[in-house]
DNA sequence: CAGCATACTAAACGACTGTTCAGCACCACG
DNA sequence: CGTGGTGCTGAACAGTCGTTTAGTATGCTG
């Protein structure tokens, strides 16, 4: 037997292939991943993936599908009835915080959308449209609190508040590597979100040396 | 004895593979593109390849080190004496929008460096680090101007805006899909670049309804 | 001139790719 | 009991990969 059942598997043999896929397409491209990797993976052999999947490109779209499904289920949680996000913007920080907060830790999503979001194609599409609704809710919500205008052109506002919120998603490495501290860490936020806020608060020339503002924090609203 | 390295003969054929190699690892990751796909579109064969750089890995790192020196050099040039980049942030508009100017038109520089900056690596990361550093000169400048504040944490500062102007250079595409216009292309700057300059200016809510600032000009300085 | 480095190619090597195929073990249903 | 359908495997297929090797043509150098 070269192939042992090792894993502890409660899950099926085709779950367990999903999921060493997703971890491995999200540290780098499926093109890069061989089906015998995946398959070593998960402790099967290689034609079951082919089994279970009709081949390398079915189990690259069930596995899109599956990260896309289970991203908008929890986009739809947080943006719920009572959720801060939509009302206070100080008070659920960023959409990545706020994913990769909620995000389950032992599947790589993040990375995996990350990655998603770079290579083109339907999936891509599809998600980046999704974002782009929710930024213009949010921006309608904010508006109607009256902690933020709609601006001239509300969907290039939107957009370029997604695209701002994006790049530190995107950037992470790169900001955690000039910086030190990776700004989506909980020690990082407490640089980078006074920064934002000032600016979005007041534009770049606003309280140049104080403290954008301060109030007295309470618990739990995250 | 020591030939000199440079031969205007050699110079055709290897030049041919390296533009080559660029405009291929351009649009698509280069362990995606093979050496023999390099090759036959500098005409020539495969061994070729090998002969003049060593391998693969060699031609992939020439050519970011190609990359990196012809985009450095334009932003020594972009940032030299005179430029109105470093004092006023409206003439010169975006770093995005100054770079994508700038470049050559007949290498795919911007798509080359876009997928460098998110390939990580060694060229990326000094790719990434300067760039931050001119984002800090940048800003300081334009404190220096009275345009803007340095902010409590200038690095994050620096970094926030860097960051932002990167996410519409990373996002172009998708950014292209939901608003219709290419906020890199000239009509996409005239419908991006005041909702951006409006929030840089006043903040989210500075200005709901009217036009963020109107100067009477004529001549095009963009 | 001989000698030798350079530019370059055709062919082949071993490793790896996605996929196919015949067949084994198992469970449900008649 | 037999029959069929899954779940699953090892072996093999044809193709591509980066690289090696042997070799030719072309000049420069001493």
């Amino acid at each position: 037997m070269l192939y042992m059942r090792s894993i502890p598997d409660d899950r099926t043999a085709r779950a367990a292939i999903r999921d060493e896929a997703l971890r491995l397409f999200a540290e780098r491209d499926p093109d890069a991943v061989s089906v015998r990797q995946v398959a070593a993976a998960a402790g099967v052999s290689p034609a079951l993936v082919v089994h279970h999947f009709g081949g390398k490109d079915g189990l690259r779209r069930e596995v899109d599908a599956y990260v896309v499904a289970t991203f908008e289920a929890l986009l739809g949680e947080l943006t719920g009835e009572g959720s801060a996000m939509l009302t206070d913007p100080a008070a659920g920080g960023t959409l990545s915080e706020a994913l990769l907060r909620h995000l389950p830790a032992d599947l790589p999503l993040g990375a995996y959308l990350r990655r998603l979001l770079l290579t083109g194609g339907e999936a891509s599409r599809a998600l980046f449209r999704g974002l782009f609704e929710l930024s213009g809710r949010t921006l309608a919500a904010l508006a109607e609190a009256g902690v933020a205008a709609r601006g001239r052109d509300p969907e290039v506002r939107a957009a370029f508040l997604l695209a701002n919120d994006l790049a530190v998603f995107l950037l992470r490495d790169h900001l955690t590597g000039v910086l030190g501290t990776d700004p989506l860490s909980e020690e990082g936020v407490v640089r980078w979100a006074p920064e934002m806020l000032a600016i979005y608060g007041g534009g770049l020339l606003a309280a140049p040396e104080e403290e954008p503002e301060r109030e007295p924090e309470e618990e739990g609203t995250a």
